[in-house]
RNA sequence: GCGAUCGUAGCUCAGUUGGUUAGAGCGCCGGUUUGUGGUACCGGAGGUCGGGGGUUCGAGACCCCUCGAUCGCCCCA
């Protein structure tokens, strides 16, 4: 007989259970709470889209699109991506389904997203977002309204040590003429530059001004600024997202060094970032940015469209999770414990009695029988009613002494004769 | 794609410069004690030491390969 050889688990994905589990689930009740209350709309996406809706978001050439997606083909011989990112296949479906009739319009969604990527602290090939999205909205006040709602979340999940980084890019010109000048000025030192550097000065530039790496950083502190070449309307906008968010009571910091990688971002780019020495960067190793997103008013066309404005966020969960603090699991109501084989019967009946009136229950009943007991002491639990055999006849034991105690013991005098 | 560290029981780990039959705690199963009880004690099951090859009289330990995990680099939509 051949022993089977049990499959391992993909690599890069989770089973989560236990406390993470918990604290992944608190997130998730948190941020649908809170979208409730600045009245985003719920969306369910689907988890797969054709290749091109991702490709022509974020471009063709990318490493991001050549080497990082799920991508495969399909008994069509389409090819098919598993989301990499929300927003790409959100703008899709407000073009395919005709969601212009409700511009400007909020949603929020959450769920699993796949990057073919090598996994680390925080980072996983499965991994799971919550995601808000304002699209048709052009307005500085869109960028509030959601950073508003990100910073509340932040709180109401208890999260400290943590900084909203804001930074511009300005429009479509301006942000080009910023980058012709970043190009120069790195240029002229091209020679002593990190040896990644020297290759996004061909990629990527923009990309340098957050370099690791201290040959680098020497440099960026005097590298052309953004706000030099920022036109008169871009100023405005930024301005107006600022004066909101100071009139939102949101804190927030400029990061002049904050960029996006892909050309479709506009004007507004964030980053929620736990502070230098908080606990919060303790925890979260390099991967550092817990919730980031920013105005991109160039993906809806790419992707075919009318030119649309839109802006959203997104968040890891697991980030968020392992900021939150331990979850414990709730305590359960009642534990019925059947301390004798004969009392499972009544331990069953007992069972669905206090379930029908609200109450969680489960059932011991396994074992020796000698240490059933002592095994509902040790579960979480309120209350634990205790059903056995003796030379008197069936006896019960009640046990447990606080409010929610006393409900269930209400409940169990009065179905006790019953069962 | 690159680098570092690690892999011994279900879990957390010990195991000396290579040396007899591989251990502990927790958990699990059973028994004794207690008998309105969260106690204590006794016993048991469970390991081809991630896998393969090599060195050696002898490998959990040393070498090579491989698989996996963790952390970091690149990238970060």
């Amino acid at each position: 007989m051949s022993k089977i050889k049990t499959p391992q688990a993909i690599r890069g994905t989770q089973d989560i259970f236990g406390p993470d589990a918990e604290a992944f689930a608190f997130v998730v009740e948190t941020f649908e709470r809170v979208r409730k209350l600045y009245r985003f709309r719920r969306v369910e996406m689907p988890v797969f889209e054709k290749t091109e809706v991702f490709s022509r978001a974020i471009g063709e050439t990318t490493d991001v699109v050549s080497k990082e997606m799920y991508s495969f083909e399909d008994r069509g011989g389409e090819s098919l991506t598993l989301r990499p990112e929300f927003t790409a296949g959100i703008a899709r479906a407000f073009l395919t389904n005709g969601w212009q009739q409700h511009a400007p319009l909020k949603v929020a969604t959450h769920g699993p997203l796949f990057r073919y990527e090598r996994p680390q602290k925080g980072r996983y090939r499965q991994f799971h977002q919550i995601d808000a999205e304002i699209l048709g909205a052009g307005e500085p006040q869109a960028d509030v309204e959601l950073l508003a709602m990100a910073d509340q979340l932040l709180r109401e999940l208890g999260i400290e040590g943590v900084t909203l980084h804001l930074n511009t890019l300005g429009d479509a010109h301006s942000r080009e003429v910023w980058r012709r000048a970043l190009i120069e000025y790195f240029a002229a030192v091209r020679g002593e530059l990190s040896e990644d550097s020297q290759e996004r000065l061909e990629k990527n530039p923009l990309r340098i001004l957050d370099s690791k790496d201290p040959r680098d950083r020497q440099f960026v502190a005097d590298a052309p600024k953004i706000d030099v070449f920022l036109s008169d309307e871009a100023r405005m906008f930024f301005d107006a997202v600022t004066s909101g968010l100071d009139a939102a009571g949101v804190n927030w910091t400029r990061a002049e060094g904050l960029v996006r990688g892909l050309d479709y971002y506009r004007h507004t780019a964030f980053e929620f970032i736990p502070d230098e020495g908080s606990a919060a960067a303790a925890a979260l190793g390099s991967q550092s940015t817990i919730l980031g997103g920013g105005r991109y008013d160039g993906l809806l066309y790419s992707l075919g469209g009318p030119h649309t404005p839109a802006v959203g966020w997104a968040a890891g969960i697991e980030r968020l999770a392992m900021l939150v603090g331990e979850k414990e699991p709730t305590a359960t109501d009642v534990i019925v414990v059947a301390e004798s084989d004969d009392m499972i019967p009544k331990a069953i009946g007992a069972l669905a009695k206090f379930r029908e009136l609200g109450f969680s229950a489960d059932l011991i009943a396994s074992g020796s029988p000698r240490k059933r007991f002592d095994k509902a002491v040790k579960t979480p639990a309120s209350a634990i009613v205790s059903l056995r055999t003796s030379v008197e006849g069936v006896t019960s034991n009640f046990r447990g002494s606080n409010p929610k105690a006393s409900e269930v013991e209400a409940a169990w005098n009065a179905m006790r004769h019953n069962i």
